[in-house]
RNA sequence: GCGCUCAUCGUCUAGCCUGGUCCAGGACACCGCCCUUUCACGGCGGCGACAGGGGUUCGAAUCCCCUUGGGCGUACCA
């Protein structure tokens, strides 16, 4: 077991989106690489936006993603007394202190100094003012360097330097007696022995501020790694109106979460040429110095192109319990003669997504065969009787085998004189109702000499 | 506005630190051909980028400066 410790902090405010999952995965590969250690903690100090569903839903699409804690999850809610604690020793050794200023008399003044051009910040009205009665009410600000520079060498960007005069005097502690997230964040991250925190460079800004708090209450600062955003095809901050955000939308659409896995660390993060890694590729390989700089557009087209390489590659056996599954949300159950695993390695190679999947499928397991109206017109007619009136008769003796059926078939082609396309795509529309689907012979196995007749009388019956 | 930051094909990227092997390589998408019982898979090929301008140098995608463009931050959100 190595040093190092990392943690994934999302705020319980929304379900896992796409940029806080490969955050998630970034820190969990580290971790796992290094033989570290991986900390969940949830961040509900807003106790106004954070709910229980959210959690869940997070912890869910982590389960999916494959992305297990070490430790954790830790709630920041239940941790409010250790905050506490450490505002009075601030405010005890002055280097915090009350602050009278009421909110709207802030935002005016922020908003006068926008109008003039100048950095919105705190103009330290109650730094130095003598304390007042505690019954009015008052937030606890930090008490921030107003010289000198802030700068940490983060370990993906390089050096980044903050001249603290662009730091204010931040709120620590609300009105209601809650903290604020850039204060307890330092507390947790260091109370829990994080040696490198790897985050969105959102936060980049943030940093040198917490390292100042750092200072002021006499923790070690640890290394920093800010992972470039993630942005829409527009080059903005990726949100729901660029599509599914949702982690757990992807899994609904069908899609296999090593494919999420390999497209988000590939996002911003490259080996040489590959392409293509697995879980364990990935703790083998993956590293920050790899990781690039600027942020990355999401691309959907190359994740739904994994999407469908994992599926084609994918144990058949574990693709069809998730076909059953997918099946089953478009209420379609599977007969128990119909062995799904069959049923997969036919559609492997034609489907996209396990939705896809879930829909090609479906043809197997109706009782009564839904026909394309083209297809019907075109190849269910008077020209078709003979040809599967033959193949019935050729079927109900032959050995139900690839080469059997193989060779009954062409027995029909012999008897008609008739070219393989002829009678190869009617039988295909009497199959399975329509014209695109799975080689003939490969539908009728999965099929089964029994439903395969009765299809072809069904056919016949439409016909007659 | 101010602060931080980024900049190679439409997109993800290799190369940049340690200048020449790069008239820039791979992948997705797109286009074409081949394979083929439908639909797909697959194979082969094509299109396509060093943001712009100055330097430094025998030589720059690679080093420096400026410009332009993008992202992030600027909350009693996290």
């Amino acid at each position: 077991m190595s040093e190092l410790r990392v943690r994934f902090a999302p705020s319980p405010t929304g379900y896992l989106h796409i940029g806080g999952a490969r955050t998630a995965l970034f820190n969990y590969l580290l971790a796992k690489k290094e033989q570290g250690t991986f900390i969940l903690r949830i961040e509900d100090t807003d106790v106004e936006r954070s709910t229980q569903e959210s959690t869940d839903a997070i912890l869910q699409a982590m389960d999916w993603l494959g992305l297990s804690y070490d430790e954790g999850p830790f709630y920041q809610s239940q941790r409010f007394e250790l905050y506490q604690q450490k505002v009075q020793q601030l405010l005890d050794e002055g280097k915090a202190y009350k602050c009278y200023c009421s909110a709207e008399e802030l935002a005016a003044k922020r908003d006068a100094a926008l109008k003039r051009g100048d950095k919105p910040q705190y103009d330290g009205t109650c730094r130095d003012a003598a304390a007042r009665s505690d019954d009015q009410p008052y937030v606890v600000r930090f008490k921030s360097a107003q010289e000198g520079i802030t700068s940490f060498n983060d370990l993906i960007k390089g050096t980044i330097s903050f001249n603290n005069q662009e730091l204010d005097d931040m709120i620590i502690q609300r009105s209601d007696g809650t903290p604020t997230y850039n204060f307890v964040v330092v507390i947790d991250d260091a109370e829990m022995g994080l040696t490198t925190i790897v985050r969105g460079d959102d936060h980049v800004n943030n940093t040198p501020r917490q390292i100042l708090i750092y200072k002021a209450l006499g923790y070690a600062i640890p290394a920093f790694a800010h992972v470039p955003m993630i942005l829409g095809a527009d080059k903005k901050r990726l949100s729901k109106r660029h599509g599914a955000t949702s982690v757990m939308a992807y899994r609904d659409m069908g899609y296999l979460p090593e494919a999420l896995v390999n497209y988000l660390v590939r996002l911003g993060w490259s080996y040489g040429d590959e392409e293509i890694f697995s879980m364990q590729d990935l703790i083998e390989k993956f590293s920050l110095e790899n990781v690039g700089k600027s942020a990355g557009v999401f691309n959907p087209e190359k994740l739904l192109w994994l999407n469908e390489h994992y599926i084609k590659t994918g144990e058949p056996q574990r693709l069809a319990t998730l076909l059953r599954e997918y099946l089953a949300n478009d209420g379609i159950s599977v007969p128990a003669d119909i062995d799904l695993v069959e049923v997969v390695k036919t559609l492997q190679d034609r489907s996209k997504t396990m939705l896809e999947m879930a829909e090609k499928a479906a043809f197997y397991c109706s009782d009564t065969l839904v026909y394309d109206e083209k297809a019907q017109k075109k190849f269910i007619t008077q020209d078709q009787q003979q040809i599967f009136e033959l193949l019935v008769a050729q079927l109900q003796s032959c050995e139900f085998t690839h080469a059997g059926v193989e060779a009954a078939f062409a027995q029909v082609l012999e008897q008609t004189g008739l070219k393989f396309g002829k009678v190869g795509q009617p039988t295909r529309v009497a199959l399975s109702g329509g014209t695109s689907a799975p080689g003939i012979f490969e539908v009728m196995l999965v099929l089964g000499r029994e439903r395969c007749i009765s299809r072809l009388n069904a056919a016949l019956q439409l016909i007659g």
